[in-house]
DNA sequence: AAACCATGTTAATAATTGTTAAGCTGAGAA
DNA sequence: TTCTCAGCTTAACAATTATTAACATGGTTT
């Protein structure tokens, strides 16, 4: 999946850098600015999925941001991360049009969990640019929505469950996908028996792809697998 | 715009009856119940917008209630009430789905603020309940009000049910249709035989539409249905 | 090597869905 | 009223899909 992009605006440069990497970490495209202008002129030449302001910031704060993007942006969702909990401040952001409102100290993972819920929201319903339903990888076409997998003009069906998975390592072909990713976006929870349940897949995925030699799925040991096509070599 | 009915589940009674009533007081049709027990029950029979969980509750807690919902219901919002803040818990909720987790005390303004923002991102995505009548897909004519499927000039008459289930599938048209939010529009409870009933429905409207192979309707194993078209090529 | 995980594989079990048909019910006709 | 019929629900059973269990294999660490 083409990853999200966050505007990260904070202008302790301590918690701007650990919040960066530690978004980054999650694959999440992050881009840090310094003080509220920096971040708008940001917000307005490029396009976000979510933006992360300090309210207390140089030059413009965060709910001046904040008001100005709702003048024409009532979408991107916005939320607000503050040393104040003061009533008065939360409500304020609320008003404004934010979406939610977190007051420092917090921790780096219920952060992340709140960012998770708030996209989870925008992005099932938004007309998804990004969101592939057909694939083409070695010499099988993969059809998503009709579960539909073909190869020299022959279709298996496949189940929704090999569906998903297969999709999964589709949008991320050649490129390692976490088992912990793919737990949480198929079976909603990264728990023992799912992963097992996980590996099962995996092994029907393979007996499907038998089809066409140059295409498998790879495991990396530990922390999950990759879907490879061999590049033909035409020296 | 109607108002957005809600499912508060608290057994604090104090507490249950100041939100129940403020909450009403700004305009939301709010439901009340005491324990668990009570509000899977509610939730399942009638339908709501947006849930408020209280976590420690007798019979059974906040998040397995929603646990359960989640199984069948991916969409509607629920924000955890609690009076711890432990981190674990906090996270917890979020993992299992929920949209926001509030800790005890809070102003009930900023749950107003929360419920809102949450609300704001769903109402404006949200298949509206539209009042369309007539659905044009694939090569198929469906005119809801007539109950009639037409097909190259040939018509078919539908049964009501059968037409508000396809009406249902034409509104989400190449998007998933949850089963708990079919049988809660059509058979207004989410019940084991009211799902059976629905799967009959399937069958029936699946042979009315073998006229036209590029329509079908797709199964999601464990979620629900998908009314799937042949994207038309303008090549 | 031994101990310890993580993953592969297959089969058994459980859950969900597909299908057909029998029963029930309410509305209109006789 | 009773009869009939269409539509809906419920039941029963079949088929499919998903999860769990059990054991095998292979990688990693010491």
């Amino acid at each position: 999946m083409a990853s999200f992009k966050l505007l990260l605006v904070e202008d302790d440069p301590n918690l701007g850098q650990i919040l960066n990497e530690y978004l980054t970490m999650k694959r999440y495209e992050t881009k840090l600015c310094r003080d509220g202008e920096e971040g708008l002129l940001t917000f307005k030449r490029e396009s976000f999925d979510l933006c992360l302001f300090d309210v207390m910031l140089p030059k413009k704060d965060g709910f001046s941001m904040a008001k100005e993007i709702r003048r024409n942006d009532s979408v991107t969702p916005i939320i607000f991360l503050t040393a104040k909990s003061m009533k008065e401040d939360t409500i304020e952001g609320f008003k404004i049009g934010g979406d939610d409102y977190i007051t420092k100290p917090f921790s780096m993972e219920e952060l992340l969990l709140r960012i998770q819920a708030i996209l989870r929201r925008t992005a099932e319903h938004s007309p998804q640019i990004s969101d592939q339903k057909e694939f083409d990888f070695g010499n099988f076409h993969f059809d998503f929505d009709k579960q539909l997998l073909s190869i020299n003009g022959e279709s298996s069906k496949l189940t929704s469950k090999e569906s998903e998975l297969l999709r999964l390592l589709c949008l991320h072909l050649n490129q390692p996908l976490d088992r912990s990713v793919a737990l949480k976006v198929i079976w909603r929870d990264d728990s023992y028996f799912n992963a097992r349940s996980m590996d099962v897949y995996i092994a029907k995925l393979r007996k499907h792809l038998k089809a066409d030699e140059s295409v498998q799925i790879m495991t990396l040991h530990g922390s999950g697998f990759k879907l490879i096509t061999d590049v033909k070599d035409h020296s």
